[in-house]
DNA sequence: CCGCCGTGTCTCGTATAGCGAGACGAATTT
DNA sequence: AAATTCGTCTCGCTATACGAGACACGGCGG
């Protein structure tokens, strides 16, 4: 149970760093709860203090009891929240449709993800007639970039300087944890600037299964996020890459104009 | 831009509180973000101490600048973590497969919903091949307990004491918002206790459309969640309709198989 | 039945640490 | 250029969050 653990040093508010602390331990803790002793153990607090905090995250709906007695669960709060926060300049309310679109005529699982830090987010994703997993089962998995075709995108549609930190960053977890080379990376990136889309990458460890993916730029060349879709490779002929292709591209294309309405002042 | 305001006169840390309300005001501002200026008349900080505080909430991830300059939008993190958070005890990712079945074995768009105070959350959603909206729209979506089929579901295995105090609190607004009377809302659950299903209740804004819900009981007859499905009216035959039931009924009790198992002691 | 954990709450004195007022530099706007 | 707004910083003050320890509750086993 390591926690990301933030960075100190910072003088913010040492209340708020707790609080996140203890979240993060819950998080880490998963479906079980968190006990008190995984909060003494991750953190320097002192038990009243665990308590009290627990208490008024509790109170907020920050944190759930537990069915087994004496751990704590994340709050729905934290659901509701963070189903807006996936919902940023109304980017997956216009993409669901338009995925989900894709899914029932294309079969397969159809992804919106977006740029966080080292990372790709998943904020939806609709399943067709023949659903596959991917690296991320669910809205809110989180994988570094450098992993799957949506990484690609995101990183082909980000700033050289910008991109070139993120792939040091992400070398080494990259090696060990996915067994990619970095370089792979870099060339799937020149092939995704030179087609306008991200091919599935090869060698990863989901060798039947494949999928593409398509940046999506707002106004100014920003990264706004990217579509993504996996498909068992035996269903991917020539002929449905290319309908795939083209209905992506569309879908791309017609929620980029979605968004343009929206992103001038407006009241 | 009403925000809950957290009841006060609790002696919880302050900066905890006024962490939550900024994230309250952040997600009530919406896509667009929130600016210093919403902040400053939502709550009663100082204009430094905000800046200190947003400048922390940056920093763990749990707010983000927005396109638009000035502004600030809820982070991903808060995403993982909401991701995490409706996933307790593992119940959204035991459902997923189950309900993405029925959605493609039937056609119309399945969710996972769980109780939360006097609320119903929606955990998961599937879309078949004739989706269909409801009341939410998304995971994280939330209505007043009282509103759906998957509402009497749930009302209809709580305790009769707590249903007794969430119908009385939710009365006033679920007739002011939705036209919905508590005593009809009574009737749908005689209705579910003697079916073991809930009916979709009529009356409300959605006409075309209905729909069905099935408590998921955990032992000892603990309220876990519900399944609940929207369809088209006019593709719900009877013939249909018995179909239906039966193979939900049965994703049901898979389900809670799945979860019998794992509610033991274990590891 | 009684004593023994472990959990959760409370009191209280202390010093920390977060707060407000205001000034300052930077970036935009007119 | 002047003016406005945004974000940061400094600096005292005191509110306030913290830690140590004691207390209450409840379950478990002897």
């Amino acid at each position: 149970m390591t926690v990301p653990a933030s960075r100190d040093a910072s003088h913010t508010p040492s209340t708020l760093r707790h609080v996140m602390a203890l979240l993060r331990v819950t998080a880490a803790c998963g479906a079980r709860g968190a006990g008190i002793d995984d909060y003494l153990d991750a953190t320097e607090l002192s038990r009243p203090t665990i308590y009290r905090l627990l208490k008024g995250l509790r109170e907020e709906g920050f944190l759930r009891p537990s069915p087994l007695r004496h751990r704590y669960l994340l709050g729905y709060e934290l659901l509701v929240l963070g189903a807006e926060a996936g919902n940023g300049a109304q980017l997956r309310d216009l993409a669901r449709p338009r995925l989900l679109a894709l899914a029932q005529r294309l079969g397969g699982s159809f992804y919106l993800f977006a740029h966080d830090g080292r990372h790709a987010v998943c904020l939806e994703i609709q399943n067709g007639a023949y659903p596959v997993g991917g690296f991320v089962a669910s809205i809110g998995g989180r994988v570094p970039l450098g992993v799957g075709q949506a990484s690609i995108a995101l990183l082909a549609s980000l700033e050289a300087r910008e991109r070139a930190w993120i792939l040091e960053a992400n070398r080494e977890c990259l090696m060990r944890d996915y067994a990619i080379d970095v370089d792979a990376v870099r060339r799937e990136i020149d092939y995704c600037h030179a087609h306008g889309h991200a091919r599935g990458v090869e060698g990863s460890s989901l060798p039947e299964f494949t999928g593409l993916a398509m940046p999506l730029l707002g106004p100014g060349e920003r990264c706004l996020g990217a579509f993504s879709c996996s498909l068992l490779k035996s269903r991917l002929s020539e002929a449905h890459r290319a309908t795939l292709i083209t209905a992506m591209a569309s879908e791309v294309a017609g929620l980029k104009a979605d968004l343009h309405g929206l992103l001038q002042p407006g009241s």
